[in-house]
RNA sequence: AGGGAGUUAGCUCAGUUGGUAGAGCGCCACCCUUACAAGGUGGAUGUCGCAGGUUCGAAUCCUGUACUCCCUACCA
């Protein structure tokens, strides 16, 4: 016997179990199956499930279930992250709980603390997810530095390289102080900040004056070689090419002009520090000016800020500020808002720095990565996201792929110390490539983590060997991930892989919107307001999560948290749970006849009831499968929904309640077959959007498979021979019994007439067409509507009755219940005067809209002749009430 | 500054070729009717941001405008 309420923490891990250790999750390399492939994007190997995986993941599992139901060989290719900055800033944070430095304890040491780190976290997340219910394949789980990976990174940088589109260069890069690293453009967020505007007086060398230049950064001044004025500005035109004497060094640095600067900002005069400014840096390169870093890694003042040295910025300003005063050279200070770059991993402001570093050039490769996607070889869903691309696309720089890190893929070039050679090589070369000496040395930075992820849906499919799995499921069929790295990933994926397999990696993009809190912040551990998935799964079960997701997700849209709305699917699971309770206990004497439906004399004993809900069963099924196809995830799960609750559990079994509670008979067999049918074709419908209580009940069916998760997805053109008992005229039947009681409903509701008390009804027949449906369906009126003595086709007198006038299509029904005795007439004359009030809106608005000749001559056909009947119908309807109300008064 | 998205019921949001506005939650009333009180039945609630335009007809198409959010780039 099954318990009444669902309790899905009994039920999750079994299921789980019995899944895996069934192989159900596997994909064949070899197959006749159609493949169809997601790969997972790789979370971070020691990180924990959050919300955004959480859906990210669901959506994934959904379109894996439901391809793998639909006869697909469905591959979900799970793998982790290494994570270069993200890993080696926890790890390091927590040695400085011991108090020791990666520094102090060396490369080798360091790294195998982040292994062990990793040993210890690793299968948190991974854990996580089967909770979630992720049906991975995980025997082909991958990590971003296993063997196989490294292979193929090696041989991507070695054959970049050889192409000349991966290059060492110096250039300007965002520097993290903190981490010691170069960071890309994509990891720096600008942040607002209320800062100060100095502006300090540099002296002429001639001693004919001084300019003034305005600057928030005061301490750069160490390293400004220039400073700039626009050449069409009278002010300054005639001092192009003097020099000026830089404050506190006594620096003779000349005075330029270029129309970068813009003459109504501040003075008019920038200084150019070529070393530590973006822009600076581009006018340093055009002028030929020198390049004085200033800072040191760890971005303190360096031997070139002389008794600086050894300052942090932010000391160093102070105290050049201070220095400046005390020489009268600052002359104003105004608080001044502009943004600042901060580091997106540790949070420090984003220092530009000169250093050394690998690059990617991207030119060549993003041409045919726009092409791809403007060709709609790739589509992104939504679409809208394509411009976004093709706009990143056409201004993308060249990618700074080396990180001043130790955890991460070591860059494969070896430097020479007797003749400078570098030598970039696959394997470790043991000797110079040119002079063939033993003196190299690695280069001691790693790859950028991207740059491995950027390979993942090849290299997790064994390239560069050659595979049946790459020959079977590249290119995948979708990708599934959020806007925030479209740039980071799924550029860089379609560019590596139309490189490097001549093809796309993926057909189709499908991007989801962030989950935000629910006052629509993001979520973040600083605010406080994140939700742990796991929590959430504990409290209401992994598939009221992901019905809530699924329930709710709107193309692209962010997605604002709610707990309340999962207590709301944790219901519907529980509603699910109990429908079945129902079914199981009236099924208990069912025997599937082993000779399918055929073999049963079944059409000629289905009750109307029976064909009505296979009828609206097809139309779900058709329904969802449309949904599906078209990526309207939410619909289809509102669809089912609403069926289930509405349709199925609201009505169908209320309505077959009296017959299977009855006598043993042929009628109540079918129904009991319709009723299983039916249910299993839900529990199967159901099955992607909410894996693990639909396995459940699965299991329990009079008929199942051997598991739920890999039986066939219902689709209308499954089971032709079992939807073919649907009928229309029986669901226009069912349409009529439901309006008819809803309006007893309405009237006893609205009357307070207690569902303990009994009433007459009548039922006046209006229309010749539908004069048999209520006698046919006598013993359900009477039993849902509570009624004492039914009496059909007799209007009888009206005196002190409440009518209502039900029409459905061109149909009409006249609802009489006589009120004598049960009530006082006030509340039946106010609910009256409420339909009167409405009525006599809806017939001034069609009877306008009708004699508009101009409406009559343009609109559709059926659209007027609709509103006809409609106008028609609210006019019978009308005077049926007032002739109610008359008799009332 | 440029690009993108949004503004519909108290809240969260649907609304796919223009044809009298929908769901869930919440709210009100009445019910422990033998699957489910995590339930049942009924009910209330919207100038569809604002202003124009096209049209017989606009939440839907066009123009303008206000506000919100996101992304990219930034003035030293």
């Amino acid at each position: 016997m099954l318990s009444d309420r669902y309790n899905p923490n009994e039920v999750e891990d079994r299921i789980y179990s019995l899944w895996e250790s069934n192989g159900h999750f596997k994909a064949e390399d070899l197959s006749r199956k159609p493949p169809f492939c997601i790969i997972l994007p790789p979370p971070n190997v020691t990180g924990f499930l959050h919300m955004g995986h959480a859906l990210d993941h669901t959506i994934q599992d959904l379109l894996i279930r439901w391809k793998r139901m639909s006869g697909f060989n469905a591959l979900w290719l799970p793998g982790t992250d290494h994570a270069g900055i993200a890993t080696q800033n926890i790890v390091e944070r927590e040695l400085k709980k011991e108090g020791v430095t990666r520094h102090e304890l060396g490369r080798e040491k360091f790294v195998e603390k982040i292994w062990e780190w990793k040993h210890q976290y690793g299968d948190r997340i991974v854990t996580q997810m089967r909770r979630l219910g992720d049906s991975c394949d995980w025997d082909r789980q991958t990590f971003t530095l296993d063997p196989g990976v490294s292979t193929a990174v090696r041989k991507v940088f070695v054959s970049l390289y050889e192409k000349g589109w991966i290059y060492r260069g110096k250039r300007l890069v965002n520097w993290s102080g903190p981490l010691e690293t170069a960071i890309s453009d994509l990891e720096v967020e600008h942040k607002q900040i209320k800062g100060t505007l100095y502006h300090i007086v540099y002296p002429l060398d001639d001693g004919s004056g001084s300019l003034v230049v305005a600057t928030t950064r005061p301490e750069t001044l160490l390293g400004d070689t220039a400073v700039c004025v626009h050449p069409d500005d009278d002010r300054y035109r005639h001092l192009i090419g003097k020099f000026v004497k830089l404050p506190l060094t006594n620096r003779l640095i000349p005075i330029i002009g270029d129309t970068y600067v813009d003459k109504e900002f501040g003075s008019g005069v920038v200084k150019i520090t070529p070393a530590h400014d973006f822009n600076d840096y581009k006018i340093g390169t055009k002028h030929n000016l020198e390049f004085i870093n200033i800072l040191t890694k760890r971005a303190e003042i360096n031997e070139n800020g002389g008794p600086y040295k050894g300052l942090k910025v932010q000391e160093a300003r102070k105290r050049v500020v201070e220095d400046l005063k005390n020489l009268n050279l600052l002359v104003k200070e105004e608080p001044h808002i502009h943004s600042v770059g901060h580091c997106s991993r540790s949070g420090a402001a984003v220092e530009p720095f000169l250093s050394e570093q690998w690059f990617v050039k991207t030119e060549q490769l993003s041409t045919p990565a726009k092409r791809v996607v403007e060709s709609g070889t790739i589509r992104f869903e939504p679409e809208s996201w394509t411009k976004v691309y093709l706009h990143w696309m056409n201004i993308i720089e060249d990618w700074c792929i080396s990180r001043q890190l130790w955890w991460g893929h070591r860059i494969p070039a070896w430097y020479c110390d007797s003749c400078d050679h570098i030598t970039v090589s696959e394997t470790d070369p043991g000797a110079c490539g040119k002079c063939g000496k033993k003196t190299i040395k690695q280069d001691e930075d790693v790859l950028d983590t991207w740059f491995s992820s950027a390979l993942w849906p090849f290299s997790t499919m064994g390239w560069p060997n050659e595979t049946e799995t790459q020959k079977t499921f590249y290119p995948t069929t979708y990708l599934v991930t959020g806007h925030d790295i479209i740039f980071f990933w799924v550029a860089r994926m379609i560019m590596m892989g139309l490189e490097f397999k001549r093809d796309v990696p993926f057909r189709t993009v499908y991007i989801h919107g962030l989950v935000r809190d629910s006052q629509g912040r993001k979520m973040s551990k600083s605010l406080g307001n994140s939700v742990d998935p796991v929590e959430m799964i504990e409290k209401f079960g992994a598939d009221a999560l992901r019905f809530n997701f699924l329930a709710h997700l709107y193309s692209g849209k962010d997605f604002k948290f709610s707990e309340t709305r999962i207590e709301g699917y944790r219901n519907f699971m529980n509603k699910i749970w109990n429908a079945t309770r129902f079914a199981l206990g009236n099924l208990q004497d069912f025997q599937a006849p082993a000779e399918g439906l055929k073999a049963l004399p079944i059409k000629k004993n289905l009750s109307t009831f029976d064909e009505w809900i296979v009828f609206k069963l097809a139309a779900v099924e058709k329904k969802v499968e449309d949904s599906l196809e078209s990526e309207h995830f939410s619909e289809a799960a509102q669809a089912l929904y609403s069926f289930i609750w509405h349709e199925f559990c609201d009505w169908y079994i209320e309505l077959t309640k009296p017959i299977l509670a009855g006598p043993k008979t042929e009628e109540r067999a079918a129904t009991q077959l319709v009723l299983a049918h039916v249910l299993n074709r839900v529990v199967r419908l159901l099955h992607p959007f909410c894996p693990f209580i639909t396995e459940e009940i699965y299991q329990k069916l009079p008929m199942h498979g051997q598991a739920c998760i890999i039986d066939q997805y219902p689709t209308v053109r499954n089971d032709r021979e079992f939807l073919a008992f649907g009928s229309a005229q029986a669901a226009f039947e069912i349409d009529l019994i439901k309006e008819v009681l809803t309006s007893v409903r309405n009237i006893r509701g609205e009357n307070r007439i207690s569902p303990a008390q009994k009433i007459n009804l009548r039922l006046g027949v209006v229309d010749e067409k539908v004069q048999k449906i209520p006698s046919a369906n006598r013993s359900s009126l009477i039993s849902l509507g509570r009624v004492d003595n039914l009496f059909i086709g007799e209007e009888g007198s009206l005196s002190k009755c409440a009518v209502t006038l039900v029409s459905v299509g061109e149909s009409q029904v006249k609802v009489i219940i006589p009120l004598e005795g049960l009530v006082d007439f006030d509340e039946e004359i106010k609910r009256i005067a409420k339909q009167v009030e409405k009525l006599q809106k809806d017939i001034s608005m069609l009877h306008n809209k009708l004699s508009n000749e101009k409406f009559v001559a343009n609109a559709d056909e059926d659209v007027v002749a609709a509103d006809r009947i409609l106008l028609e119908q609210s006019r019978q309807q009308l005077t049926s009430l007032q002739d109610a109300l008359l008799r009332l008064k």
